[in-house]
DNA sequence: AGCGGGTGTTAGATGGGTCTAACAGAAGGG
DNA sequence: CCCTTCTGTTAGACCCATCTAACACCCGCT
């Protein structure tokens, strides 16, 4: 394979510079310096070497203070990187609602560090979605029309709780704040909006994930528990938000 | 936020040394050079002024010759990575059923550049699946039994045809082959295995983009189709791998 | 003809991340 | 007690990617 030649030696911000240039060349003949650098927002000091390494793995043709065009296995590595930007940016915006430039900037970094597999089976979910029997119609409205994920993306400012009680769907749910020393509970949700939804998250509550209550602090406030085998505090308003499944 | 402060400076592979710490001191009460270097594949040389960069983060604590923890923040910034990585890894394993290797290896590289944003709706992803009542029960093992993903993720050497006919589930489908010149269309699959399919995943075939039939060499071989404004020439093999809703 | 502006290139600096090789401590065995 | 061995540190080197600043080219205008 030409382009297996190709794939170990090539660095991100290389794969980068292929894909602008292609994104060019659907638009113009041919990609000055210029538009390169202005496109990946990068000075043209830094393009030239970088369009010289290109030509010497055969990627581009650089004819210097001329033009820049991809070879043919320039243009397949580039359409390669592009082609899971475009994946990537359908699954962020089509599948999880993400907003375009997040997707994008996202989709941005994620492309160049994607392999083949996963490529290959995220394009099966979308196949699955859109062609299979199986598929339960309407997959993706039911899922975006869920209170779950209806809320806009930008948190409520105003800490408004409206639609908590909408998310507590199961009604009978019960959170960590709800458990007794030794309890122990698999995440179900994690029920709040913007900073503490995050650093919730962000500290490893996820869905699925087991955890026991070691303690509560006198004053109720700080209750400690276990995740992972791992300690871990939560403040008040942060148990209340996370729903777990009694077990 | 003093995990802000962090954000910005803080490097993919110091983000890989923090977590890395972090795992091993879920085993140990210190980390060691050595099991940092062993950990992360890398030489105890370049461990060292690693640390020392932690240090002045002030995300370690880090005494010479002697141990390395983690401060309250730096322990903070290893879970926020370490819960992407899971989050990644739960998502490439059991929603796009990759194998576990390949998961691993894309949590890695990916874990250091995924938005805040898109750590949020990925999980409601997931909170989606199992606690809204407007999900579809079963909807992962519909998906993992169709026949679209069922397939084993490595290739079939024998080049063996027997489920081709069961992906083709509408009956009906049209492949790019079957097109006349002018003809347009969406695609819905990319009906292949191996090295065929990525090939044509890497030009950009991909669930939904649109194709048109260019022209066709006369003998019947190379067929050239446009996507996304550009040409594209397929085999005919290829083609015929293209199903398309026509249109 | 000559000059100015837009455009490209080059050289040198910086910073990150890694390696190797040489060196430094500590700990244990003869 | 000394010497080996295991472990860490340091120094020097390399490569990548970027920047800035200086220089070079070309084009068109006066």
């Amino acid at each position: 394979m030409a382009a297996q030649t190709a794939q170990g030696t090539l660095t991100g911000a290389l794969e980068d510079y292929l894909e602008t240039i292609f994104q060019l060349l659907q638009r113009q003949p041919f990609a000055r310096v210029r538009d390169i650098a202005n496109a990946r927002s990068v000075k043209a000091g830094s393009v030239s070497p970088a369009l010289k390494r290109l030509a010497d793995l055969g990627l581009v043709k650089y004819v210097q203070r001329e033009y820049v065009t991809l070879t043919d296995e320039g243009e397949r590595e580039a359409r390669r990187v592009y082609a899971r930007h475009q994946l990537l940016i359908r699954f962020f915006t089509q599948v999880l609602q993400m907003s375009p430039e997040a997707a994008e900037r996202d989709a941005c970094r994620i492309e160049h560090s994607m392999s083949d597999e996963a490529m290959d089976r995220m394009v099966r979910f979308f196949e699955y979605l859109s062609a299979c029997p199986n598929s339960p119609p309407d997959f993706l409205e039911r899922f975006h029309g869920c209170s779950i994920v209806h809320e806009g993306s930008v948190p409520c400012p105003h800490h408004c709780e409206h639609d908590q009680s909408m998310r507590r769907v199961g009604g009978t749910s019960m959170s960590v704040y709800d458990m007794k020393p030794g309890d122990s509970g698999c995440v179900t949700q994690v029920n709040a909006h913007g900073a503490v939804r995050q650093r919730l998250l962000d500290m490893g509550i996820l869905p699925d994930v087991r955890v026991e209550l070691e303690r509560v602090a006198p004053t109720g406030e700080p209750l400690w528990i276990k995740l992972d085998g791992t300690q871990l505090a939560l403040r008040r308003q942060e148990a209340q938000a996370v729903l777990i499944n009694r077990s």
